[in-house]
DNA sequence: ATAACGCCTGACACGGCTGTCAGTTTCGTG
DNA sequence: CACGAAACTGACAGCCGTGTCAGGCGTTAT
């Protein structure tokens, strides 16, 4: 087996590990059983157990970075509405369809160590800035409610996420066509429709 | 020192150190030399590490069980929204005022243990399905928008959840009454003005 | 004075997991 | 086939944190 191959699939088989049961539950043994390779071998191929774990999150990092398109209000072609829902079924997607990670993404990797939660920190600062931007400019166009950015921003994240996490989490089976509905409706006009303040 | 005493006190700097470091990462020794007392003295007081854990964590549920008073709609003094809003501020208002508490909550409590893991979940769900019930009634009274309560409930949460974890990681300095609005207001209203479907 | 009690102490044994490395197998090449 | 290189193996040493327990210390009762 070439070695680019070996290490992609220990790689692979520790994701389904660490998504299974947890980084610091996920034992290295369990890794290397799952890839039916000895114990040193793993060490042939990362550093440790952190610097696998890492690669995990930081390609998926990546994948997510790529898939987000900024909104632009000159397109004719698509309504700003349009694209919104159009970056949320990108999101959607991609996570959706690995599911494993994105278990690891939302309910694993904090907790991992301080370094490595400065780290996925740094990231979704970085994401929430973007988002957070992108409202402003909203508000400036009149296609956002006024307030606080970085509140909305938040607020939406907090939403997106959790649905996300309860779909890879239960296996709960919604659609996915369900989701990104749900998720854009959401943003589009809240919830409640109550009188008052 | 009496004993009810010590064994609160301990209690407490176990919060504190698992809140700085994390469950996995808070070693025994830190709790006891936080609290000022020898390593055997812990074990008087509680069965292992993960006890001390899962009592912080009871704690926590217990009050937040406490905090949630249900929605009446024949309730001629307050309107819905202001019920809605009370609700939300006693929440909010019990979860900052014990930040350490919240930090574990949202995000150390998951991943200590496959047993704890699932513990957690039985009571997220619990409380899941009462805003979901909750959602729903309102839907039949018109002041909740249609579609699936329990993706809006899942929504609903995670956006609040995620303001609170902001809140209390960050020490990002936003003032309750600007948080309750916030989240109240987006739940009323979302945050897109958008046209299109 | 001393016994009995409650509370506390901290050195230590134990277990589990990690990362290593000397040795083995497999592969490719002349 | 024979030889070197590359890939793999798994027993093992070392570490680190846990939970224990035999004993210490102060206080109250006799």
């Amino acid at each position: 087996m070439e070695k680019s191959e070996r290490r992609q699939q220990i790689l692979e088989c520790a994701r389904d590990v660490f998504s299974k049961r947890g980084y610091h539950d996920a034992k290295i043994e369990d890794i290397v059983t799952a890839a039916g390779v000895a114990r040193g071998t793993f060490y042939l191929y990362f550093e440790d157990k952190r610097a696998v774990f890492e690669e995990i999150v930081d390609r998926a990092f990546a994948q997510i970075g790529m898939v987000i398109v900024r909104v632009d209000p000159k397109d004719k072609g698509r309504t700003l509405g349009d694209q919104v829902r159009e970056n949320i079924e990108r999101i959607v997607t991609m996570l959706l369809d690995d599911q494993a990670t994105t278990r690891i993404l939302l309910s694993e990797a904090m907790g991992v160590d301080p370094a490595f939660d400065r780290k996925l920190r740094a990231f979704y600062e970085i994401a929430e800035k973007l988002l957070e931007e992108s409202l402003r400019e909203g508000q400036d166009l009149g296609v956002v409610v006024p307030g606080d950015a970085k509140m909305l921003a938040h607020l939406t994240l907090g939403a997106l996420k959790e649905v996300l996490f309860q779909m890879v989490k239960r296996e709960a089976g919604y659609e996915k066509v369900d989701i990104i509905d749900g998720v854009y409706r959401f943003l589009r006009q809240g919830c409640l429709r109550v009188d008052g303040s």
